[in-house]
DNA sequence: CCAGACGTTGTT
DNA sequence: GTCTGG
DNA sequence: CCAGACGTTGTT
DNA sequence: GTCTGG
């Protein structure tokens, strides 16, 4: 079994960051129409890596492909809509119909650095960044199809769905559902790989690495045309806290005090605990230890995907890299079993940055307070998409040429990839954050330790809370 | 992003 | 016109 | 039989 | 393409 490992991605990340590409001297495809950006949203063109086509050995491709699937079906005149299924539950991939056949031999992986997610407190939502600890690329596990439309002639559309599952326990206080993420070079062979009838139920589950961090990023970027490394930066949180019980659960209360909130990126309070405030806490947290972010044996065994030879471009395949390979490791993967069962139910406020987990959150649906209930909806907004961030790939030579353009608000439109030289060092990375604490509380209930399992309507194993 | 809705009561 | 869902 | 759907998240 | 609902 060929052998993919977080090598290839860790090299690219590596060589976007401190070597910057030129020696990546890929060749893409044709249309490898890719910039990198810190915001990525369904609909953009992004590099995944797929089996060769009807391959049964062990080539793969690199190549772009659409966020946001359009199945095969899709009537050719009809428009695109890359919103629709730009997820899909892992859980029920077997049985809905526009990925079920996709299963068998369409699966994909599909490398970033970062994704984004919405903590929704109140009318307001709260965007923060997820990555690995130490910043090795995230790979999310992915289903891909092709579509051709009335237009361009015989041109076939790549496009693609990232599978979620239920979040892990030290993630669920942010959002219920999270990336499948292919935490290891095992999980990624096995998807990529794996025969039609695999069952792939054993890698399709929340990855529950200590690694996975996260802290708070603008609300800005929740503009699909806000771009630009500002959207990675951490910002501390206002933290209301103190407020008397009462008014969490009043959410008139909680409405006008906090909606100051909304894109805030000054302010912080510290706190010292306080019974818990209602929106957890902010906080960015951090795993105990790394977990072994070693690799010990870099994998030289194993040939990553990079030198692999058969990775191939699909259009030109002359050009293969000759990369070496790199280690690969994996990623941690069990953490530790936190319990902690105090819920702590302060907050901590966000020092800087390494707080602490967060409280179980309150529970959602119920509690709601007294009458006004309702408030003007104003949560939707891109409440699902996931904001993929991605300088990952700047590898890419085409992208590095044209970096993305930090834009601000709605005053521009894409532009199209230009040649323009404006490099934006390699400082710009997100801080990285160290402090590794114990993880929040879990609240789901039943739930054993990671990712509760609750049901829902579909079976396989997990399933989600809420 | 952009097509489509633009409601309430009663509920999961 | 503006919000919402996809 | 055949037209129509085929998705996810999140909620009041 | 394939399943579902009417």
């Amino acid at each position: 079994m060929p052998t993919v490992g977080h090598g290839l991605l860790q090299h690219w990340s590596m060589i976007s960051f401190i070597f910057g590409l030129n020696f990546v001297d890929w060749n893409f495809k044709r249309n490898f129409r890719y910039r990198p950006s810190y915001n990525v949203s369904p609909g953009r063109d992004i590099p995944v890596i797929r089996r060769e086509d009807g391959s049964d050995g062990d080539s793969l491709v690199l190549q772009c492909m659409k966020w946001g699937l359009i199945p095969s079906f899709t009537k050719k005149d009809e428009k695109p809509d890359h919103y629709k299924m730009f997820n899909a539950r892992a859980e029920s991939i077997r049985e809905k119909a526009s990925f079920r056949r996709l299963v068998p031999n369409s699966r994909c992986v599909v490398a970033v650095e970062g994704f984004y997610e919405w903590k929704k407190d109140g009318s307001k939502k709260q965007p923060y960044y997820i990555h690995l600890e130490d910043d090795r690329p995230l790979v999310f596990a992915a289903l891909y199809d092709t579509w051709k439309n009335s237009e361009a002639a015989g041109e076939i559309h790549y496009t693609f769905t990232i599978l979620t599952t239920s979040s892990s326990s030290t993630f669920g206080w942010l959002h219920d559902r999270m990336p499948v993420i292919l935490g290891d070079k095992e999980s990624m062979d096995t998807w990529l790989f794996g025969s039609p009838s695999s069952k792939f139920e054993t890698v399709l589950k929340p990855y529950d690495g200590p690694d996975l961090v996260w802290y708070p990023v603008t609300s800005a970027m929740g503009k699909p045309s806000f771009d630009g490394p500002e959207c990675v930066m951490e910002i501390k949180l206002k933290t209301e806290e103190t407020k008397p019980i009462s008014q969490f659960f009043s959410k008139k209360g909680v409405n006008s005090e906090q909606s100051s909130n909304l894109g805030s990126m000054q302010g912080d309070l510290i706190k010292n605990n306080q019974p818990k405030s209602l929106k957890e806490e902010p906080q960015t947290q951090g795993s105990l230890d790394h977990p072994s972010v070693t690799d010990e044996g870099n994998d030289e065994s194993k040939p990553s995907i990079l030198d692999h030879p058969s990775v191939t471009d699909e259009g030109n395949d002359e050009s293969k890299p000759s990369i070496s390979t790199l280690t690969n490791e994996g990623a941690g993967k069990l953490p530790i079993k936190r319990d902690y069962e105090e819920l702590s139910a302060n907050a901590k406020p966000a020092c800087g940055k390494a707080e602490k987990p967060q409280t179980s959150p309150a529970r959602k649906k119920k509690n709601v307070g007294p009458a006004d209930n309702k408030q003007p909806t104003l949560l939707s907004f891109f409440g699902k998409r996931y904001h993929v961030h991605n300088h990952l790939l700047q590898h890419l030579k085409r992208a590095h040429q044209n970096p993305p353009v930090h834009r601000r608000a709605a005053t521009e439109i894409e532009s199209p990839a230009l040649p323009v030289p404006q490099p934006y060092g390699p400082a710009f990375l997100p801080p990285r954050q160290p402090p590794p604490l114990p993880p929040a509380p879990p609240y789901h209930r039943g739930g054993a330790g990671k990712g509760g399992y609750r049901n829902s309507t579909s079976l396989q194993h997990c399933k989600s809370s809420t």
